[in-house]
DNA sequence: GTGGTCTAGACCACA
DNA sequence: GTGGTCTAGACCACT
């Protein structure tokens, strides 16, 4: 997979790649016990710091979507079902979102477009077999 | 409507109080032509700061629902549909959020619920005639 | 000539009004020697203060478009040349409102064009023998 | 380019620093891709609160002039074509203004000179080779 | 270093 | 009464 990092995004740079490697994660780019890239090379490739891709690689140890150790780096984990600490921020962050879209004007048929539209790409998931590289370079 | 202050919240007191205002209009409790309480009386009965509740108030403007004006305070706006600018972040914040769920290993099946859990709430506008008070005291 | 006040407008009702005196001299549908409505008879039909009103007089005559007086109300002066200190402010504004407009990436001609399109409403000056209705009712 | 602040101006000081950032773009002065100065050193070259400055820089940044973000402080954005909502209160405003010269007794040439000696500032383009400091200590 | 949030208290403009 | 502006000083998040 590619990570690009938006310069100018209002999002902290260590988000953009958390949100990107759980993004490759929904869509089957990589999978259960692949490795994502080293701290260093990811950080040399993408021109920040190291400490940035480091808090990222935390974050993402921290929600449990990957485990990180030492010596293997980070190792994306089979994740089968969400805690409950998770479902309790995710709902509240999905209502609100939802609220969102319905104090804007948009009908439910209108959010399941969009819906479909984004899970789509996750249904696409690549069989179970099949091993890409973690990172193009 | 009632409005609820989480302490120990990550998110600002301000985006709380942004959050459920668009929630309450989500579910009707709140509607177009309805006055929001006056920002130091929300300030006064949150035990916040006057400052950050008129920094909530003048998001919600900013992002169009509601109109903020020296002579009559908040008023909730008729919003009908959704401009480009908003749906272009509110897409990307959506993959987001259903991108964690599926690297979580809920199923489209799971997401649904939730949402149908959600949006029920939605849903039941209450009827057009009954005009309820904005703030329970 | 029509008074109208927009209620959710972010000018205050007085500078509103200035503002619709200022137009109506500059359309030539109200001239010099003419007078404006009383002040009581322009609140009462814009269903807003006395004070507002006269706010909106006072300000007039202060800046030299009106005369206004205890017996005849408000009469419309005959200006001939600005004088310095209405130049000076003037010529601020306008370069500020110009600045916005290329800051924007609007061109001079783009501009100009706007400039036209206002301008030839106020050309359309009507002849001066003709006295019309102040304001109809 | 320098700020300055008029003290007893009846303008607000968040709006004349947007104002004179605005003028700097018209001018050429600052182009796209140019960092403001920082919060706290505006703030403390103009001997003002820093977040007056703060507030100025946020209605930039609202309006479209500037980005900005907590990594690279205010940018200037390139903007090529006005939006709809700006045009239109830009509209309103410049009528607002002509018709006060005209309600004045400026003809139509006094004030085509107005613009000229205004707009040829802003055609005086500096060269694109010519890299300017921001701000002249 | 940067901007972002929160608090506290003052005074002003508008109606 | 309302919101708007300005000041002052604190702490936090990100790089």
């Amino acid at each position: 997979m590619t990570f690009l990092i938006k310069w100018d995004s209002e999002q902290p740079f260590y988000l953009q790649i958390r949100n990107q490697v759980v993004e490759a994660m929904a869509r089957g780019q990589i999978r259960p016990g692949n490795a994502l890239p080293s701290i260093r090379a990811l950080a040399e490739q993408l021109a920040i710091n190291l400490h940035t891709v480091h808090k990222a690689y935390q974050l993402l140890d921290q929600e449990g979507y990957i485990h990180l150790s030492r010596r293997q780096g980070g190792i994306v984990r089979d994740l089968r079902n969400p805690n409950h600490a998770f479902l309790e921020g995710w709902q509240e962050r999905l209502s609100t979102i939802l609220s969102e879209a319905f104090a804007q004007g948009m009908t439910s048929q209108d959010i399941l477009q969009y819906y479909r539209q984004i899970t789509q790409e996750f249904a696409g998931t690549t069989p179970p077999g099949s091993e890409e590289a973690i990172l193009d370079e």
